[in-house]
DNA sequence: TGACAACGATACCGATCGGTGTCATTTCGT
DNA sequence: ACGAAATGACACCGATCGGTATCGTTGTCA
């Protein structure tokens, strides 16, 4: 018995919603959100567009909960890869391999954020917002990290880091000849030394 | 006199052709390529529909000429930071003080190679490879920078200033606080030292 | 079992998409 | 001054866009 559609946690309406959102999701990564039309998540999903309708006012609040939907699980990645590292420094490395594997995937596309920031001028667009929280999100966490680290300026080298990370999220695939890695690994440890 | 489309440099053809590609390409990077439509070219451009499509086949093939176009411009703005400094550190700082202004710009909406790279899922497309092109031209470079500064590992050294420089590409906005060319060089610094 | 809510299916809306055909006008080289 | 070439204006194409209205069906809970 595959696990389809049926036997899912939640109402019948629920369900539906879930459904819903995460082929759109799939499908909004894939392809990019401004080349997916409605039409093609309702065939995709089986889902009927008013009951899209229903559960989702506009396309652009779709895209935003798919934001949102990809924010929580990127999170929930993170904490997963940091928790059985012992010290900050090893939380900096694990995290590190993990983006380095992700990156160096054959479907991988980028970081939704970032893509979906690409592809809206207005800074105001609900989903530049979430985008936008995300990213600052990653600095906090990141600035705690150095702190922890015992970095002077950490909100710098915590910034340092971000870049570096999110260079690694649009590589668009020219990480796949190195070790992602361990090269990211060997950057971040130089950003944490104090300057020579 | 405001220099307007008249006495400009080539044939009637060119005129039009560049002109064309012009407001193509400053729509393009404003609003992103998808959301600009052929129509909104030729209302800004007053060039007619008719001669755009005589001069570029297909609205990707114009995309192409944009990104193709945005490439060489990068390269020669690259090429006049570069010139006036002495020694590799200071052409690379040279580089980080450019890129930390553009970066914060008002206007700045990123690189136009990641943005076209995360509207196209298809990475065959003409404008990816273009993009693919320009990303590896810049590693070229940097490597060659970092060997004339006497770096061992010039070419993962140089992945690194990469993945920075790109994520400050796709900041958005967020180096606004930061005076980001310092902070770019300082990271470059640290980046460039052999390890601890 | 009955009533209400949410579902799926379908037809439809005006607007816009990328792209083409026609034809009169304008530029440009000789 | 003339002919070739490229221009601009405009009408038009089928397809698709995001979004809505209608209505019969299905699941759910009292």
């Amino acid at each position: 018995m595959t696990a389809t559609a049926a036997d899912q946690p939640g109402t019948r309406s629920q369900r539906a919603r879930a459904h819903a959102l995460g082929v759109a999701s799939r499908l909004f990564y894939e392809n990019g959100v401004r080349a997916v039309g409605m039409e093609q998540i309702v065939d995709a999903s089986g889902i009927a567009k008013t009951t899209i309708y229903r559960h989702f006012p506009t396309k652009d609040a779709l895209i935003e909960a798919f934001l949102e939907k990809e924010d929580r699980e990127f999170w929930s990645q993170w904490d997963a890869v940091v928790a059985p590292a012992a010290s900050p420094i090893a939380r900096i490395d694990a995290l590190c391999d993990w983006i380095g594997d992700r990156v160096r995937r054959d479907n991988y596309r980028g970081c939704p954020q970032l893509n979906v920031a690409a592809e809206f001028a207005d800074a105001g667009h609900p989903a530049r917002r979430v985008a936008r929280r995300h990213k600052d999100e990653m600095h906090r966490r990141l600035s705690d990290l150095c702190r922890q680290a015992g970095v002077d300026d950490a909100t710098i080298v915590a910034m340092q880091i971000a870049l570096l990370f999110d260079g690694a999220f649009a590589s668009d695939g020219r990480l796949k000849p190195f070790d992602a890695g361990a090269l990211l690994r060997s950057a971040v440890h130089r950003l944490l030394q104090p300057p020579a």
